[in-house]
DNA sequence: ACGCCTACCTGCTTGC
DNA sequence: TGCAAGCAGGTAGGCG
């Protein structure tokens, strides 16, 4: 469900409501939600007394900072999502793990399809991880082999928002493969972040064909291709996210994205640029839309 | 490296 | 109306 802009909404408003409580219990109602290293059943014991000191994002996944250093992660998968709620707050059959705060409120962690995974990490290795630029890649796989948080992120590719994601880097990452622009899109190695919704997007922004091959863009091809994954990223987050059926943010309220798609989930719909219906097809088993006229087919003898 | 498949889960929509 | 098939924003693991 939640892409990046999804994912950095939900940080967002934790950051803001819930960063310096402490977390007084824990009570784990789907014991798969909660992934190795830790086991489900210590869980709430190694969790409680913890004080929430800061909360971020890295690729599709929640991090909560804690004080002494460990860091919990939370991946929302299709279905997952981060709610603080008042004590008295109605039950909820699909509310998976619940934290209770010392402040009286809950954090809730609500998945209907159970995809997703709660972490909890030790200190030290992640905090290479979520800023860091330049010599990065290398201190992650160092951290990976000491604390084994390798499993969560060294497979990761870069974040697309940060500095250092330039057209440049982008064109690198590109050459020599063949894999279709829609595939590698949502290769969280390739680039990390962006789901379904946000690469179909960003490839009708950008006029490009799901169906592409990377080796067919020429350089101004691939300016684009930046500068359009960049942009429906940072508007999804400027609107909070787009919400279809789950989605929505730690204030239990939907993402207003949604409306402002311009591909996704609008077949047969008129294209915002020519008019022309929006065409669906599947792509590596996933539901991809574009505008044949504003994309075009991909042909054999394209620019190298 | 890539494409394809299966699995993990539940609920909603669609079509007969 | 009823029921089954098909669909859903994500990812991991396996195979060829």
């Amino acid at each position: 469900m939640p892409e990046l802009p999804e994912v950095e909404t939900v940080a967002r408003d934790l950051q803001r409501w819930v960063a310096g409580a402490t977390i007084t219990d824990a009570t784990v109602r789907w014991e798969r939600t909660i992934r190795h290293p830790q086991p489900p059943e210590r869980f709430a014991a190694e969790i409680a007394g913890a004080t929430i000191r800061r909360v971020s994002r890295r690729a599709k996944t929640v991090l909560l900072h804690l004080d002494d250093g460990r860091v919990m992660t939370v991946a929302l998968r299709m279905t997952g999502a981060l709610l603080v709620t008042p004590a008295d707050a109605a039950p909820d059959p699909y509310v998976r793990v619940v934290f209770e705060l010392a402040d009286g409120r809950q954090l809730r962690y609500r998945d209907v399809r159970k995809f997703g995974r709660i972490g909890l990490w030790p200190g030290g290795g992640l905090r290479s991880v979520g800023g860091g630029r330049g010599a990065r890649s290398r201190k992650v796989a160092e951290a990976g082999r000491r604390y084994r948080i390798g499993e969560v992120f060294s497979g990761h590719g870069p974040e697309p928002l940060q500095r250092g994601f330039t057209a440049a880097r982008l064109a690198e990452r590109l050459r020599g493969r063949s894999a279709k622009l829609k595939s590698l899109l949502l290769d969280q190695s390739f680039i990390a972040g962006v789901g379904n919704i946000y690469a179909d997007e960003a490839l009708w922004r950008a006029r490009l064909h799901p169906l592409r091959t990377a080796d067919t863009l020429d350089a101004r091809d691939v300016r684009r291709l930046h500068r359009a994954v960049r942009q429906v990223l940072r508007e999804g987050i400027a609107n909070r996210g787009a919400s279809f059926s789950d989605y929505v943010g730690a204030d239990g309220e939907p993402g207003e994205n949604a409306e402002r798609l311009a591909v996704y989930r609008r077949t047969d719909q008129p294209c915002y640029r020519c008019g022309r219906p929006i065409r669906r097809i599947v792509v590596g088993q996933r539901s991809t839309h574009y505008c044949p006229h504003c994309q075009p087919e991909p042909v054999a003898s394209e620019p190298a």
